[in-house]
DNA sequence: CGATGAATTGACCGATGTCAAGTGGCGTGG
DNA sequence: CCACGCCACTTGACATCGGTCAATTCATCG
């Protein structure tokens, strides 16, 4: 098997589980589709009408509020997946999805995602899944704003950063991807200033290396460390 | 169609959209069961093995966290299910289910629900339906958590609870449930104090009145105002 | 080399949690 | 039936985290 999209497709997380001859008609069922550095692939309030594949690039998921504030919630890379609400009708998207570098894109309408839907049931139980697990991510989230300090919670924004975005070198992780502080801040649930507050005093330290819009972690085990026993 | 039970499976967002007969199945294939007041239903950390619906009765669901703090999540009610997670294998159960008064449940094993999805795929697809929405219940929780004080998320508190668990009287209504103020403290995302504080104060207003353990809203739209004009 | 926007830093302050000391209502047992 | 004690609740004093504002420094690009 060496057509690399049905290789994806098979790891996927929503198309996992189908055999081969089935991917291919899934993957034929969808088309690719090319987006800007700095597009937006989908808006939130938009109605729900494409599941997107992310073949090649990287594109963050955000949510702007009422007022005003932005939330970074993560980044979709190759092999990730961003539309479940395109099988429900009526649905709309909670978040945007904008483009980071050049994206490549697998895309189903949803009048095709309903049909595979009908057809392999495999799909729908995937799609359950995912969201069960989003639901718990977000869970973990809330609890760590009501029960966490600004510190832990970057800390351990910092560490799923290098987790989903990371690469590691023989220095440390790189988080590979330009993010401001006020990125950071976002994602972490803090202010800006606390966030450059905190980074300076780690640097100081020796855990991490903090650049403009870069951030290198040394030392995972620090961090790590700083969340506590229980987590 | 004169069978309680048989109405309440229609209505349900679980099983909503199946006719008749396929409803009359569903029931068949699950079993009744009873449960004291106080007792837990089920716990977290436990394996997903059963889905849940209330026929008569009222459960609050909990979460308890590894620092000790219990979060509230909402309330369980007539015609309300939960468990989504055992349509899936290997899922353990995020949450805790408490009887408040005595329920009687209609319960149906993962076996048999595994059965049953894969003989009417609309059930998969309500269960993803319910599983966006309280995914964006969790998001706007988390959101309010950042962005609004204690007084208004204890002002949407309260309209919630109104609205879940209320009982409309000539005065107000009665939030019908035997409730803490560390109970709203935790729901609300504060501290008992604050809530004491708040809820004093609203009394004195003459917008609430605050007995022990219980709370009758008077003027909801003064509550309403709190939270703005934007949501 | 200047302009621009990111990042830092210090000073300040306010919302909210924590602690400690009451207060009051309700149930129980003598 | 009363008194005691428990527990929910209240209230005041206080501490503090972390946000806001303003001023400054720094890096990058044209």
């Amino acid at each position: 098997m060496e057509d690399p999209l049905i290789n994806m497709l098979a790891s996927n997380n929503t198309f996992g589980g189908l055999s081969t001859a089935e991917l291919q008609h899934v993957r034929s069922a969808g088309t690719m589709r090319r987006f800007e550095p700095g597009s937006f692939i989908l808006r939130q309030g938009e109605p729900a009408d494409n599941l997107y594949l992310m073949f090649c690039g990287c594109a963050k998921l955000t949510h702007v509020t009422v007022e005003g504030h932005q939330i970074l919630q993560r980044f979709v890379r190759p092999g990730d997946s961003y539309g479940i609400a395109a099988a429900l009708p009526g649905c709309e998207f909670a978040w945007s999805l904008q483009a980071i570098d050049e994206c490549i894109m697998l895309v189903w309408s949803s009048e095709v995602l309903a049909e595979l839907t009908m057809r392999y049931t495999t799909i729908m139980r995937n799609m359950l899944r995912i969201s069960l697990f989003r639901r718990r991510e977000m869970n973990q989230r809330y609890l760590a704003l009501r029960t966490s300090n600004v510190e832990q919670r970057l800390a351990q924004a910092l560490l799923q950063l290098c987790q989903e975005v990371g690469t590691d070198t023989s220095e440390g992780c790189i988080i590979d991807v330009t993010l401001s502080r006020g990125d950071i801040a976002e994602y972490a649930g803090a202010s800006v200033y606390s966030v450059s507050r905190t980074l300076k005093r780690w640097e100081r330290q020796g855990w991490i290396r903090a650049q403009r819009e870069r951030i290198t972690v040394l030392r995972r085990q620090s961090l790590q460390d700083l969340l506590g026993v229980a987590v």
